[in-house]
DNA sequence: ACAACGTATGAACGATTGCTCAATCGTTCA
DNA sequence: TGAACGATTGAGCAATCGTTCATACGTTGT
């Protein structure tokens, strides 16, 4: 993204580490990958979205039950709909003036399992 | 966390949908267990972290090594890793003057694999 | 004790985020 | 046609975020 000229002087003590450093630039992912990985677990990472998420798992709502069940204006939950649209994660349906929203990833319980487990051993 | 007048009048749509919107309220997860879990993957929504994380999958690498694989000063580093260390997803051996840093949990890769599927399935 | 080096930290900054508010769009119904 | 209503949108704002810079800390070797 940003094409600055590097700054970076290498440091004394990885001369040692040389080889493993190489291995691992090696291994990783393409650099727009994980910047695609991190704009998606950027969507993630607002309890608002959390929760419309979670409530579409359970069930297609539509936008003025999701305000009504957050306790949130429409206006903020429509907002949020459509970073949830933009990420492909929500689909809506029109049915004459109301517009219900679903899951469009069956994958997203399963984030949301492993970070609990993540979050459960935490506290132990 | 903000504890202001709820300001939602139900609108008309929903006396339908009474029955469903009571039930997902049901399910869903206490409110801290949504917040702990969008304080998580917050902590995923930046690629410098994502790239951290996935370097550390790889080897246990100390801090300028990091900086050096990432093209980035030692101090950006080592903010990030405080950030990743607070959210118990990393932890540190100091050895001598040099720091080595290597993953907390073991279920980082798994939760990065789930937003790969995701992240592929869109592009289709 | 002092210099060197790897790391950590706090202030400061530009950028981004999530919400509110007001206005608008689209559909329904009288 | 026009009022009502659900949903969307854009501007504006406070709050948060990620980096840089300067500085301090902790260890090593002289």
């Amino acid at each position: 993204m940003s094409n600055k000229i590097p700054p970076i002087e290498r440091c004394d003590c990885d001369v040692i580490h040389e080889e493993i450093v190489r291995q691992v630039k090696k291994k990783m992912p393409p650099e727009e990958t994980l910047y695609d990985l991190a704009e998606l677990f950027k969507v993630f990472g607002d309890s608002t979205r959390i929760k419309i998420l979670w409530a579409l798992d359970e069930a297609e709502i539509c936008v003025c039950d999701i305000a009504y069940l957050l306790n949130m204006t429409q206006s903020a939950i429509s907002h949020q709909l459509r970073i949830l649209k933009n990420a492909n994660l929500v689909k809506s349906r029109k049915e004459g003036k109301v517009v219900f929203y679903s899951l469009n990833d069956e994958h997203v319980k399963q984030i949301f399992e492993q970070g609990l487990v993540h979050i459960s051993e935490e506290n132990s």
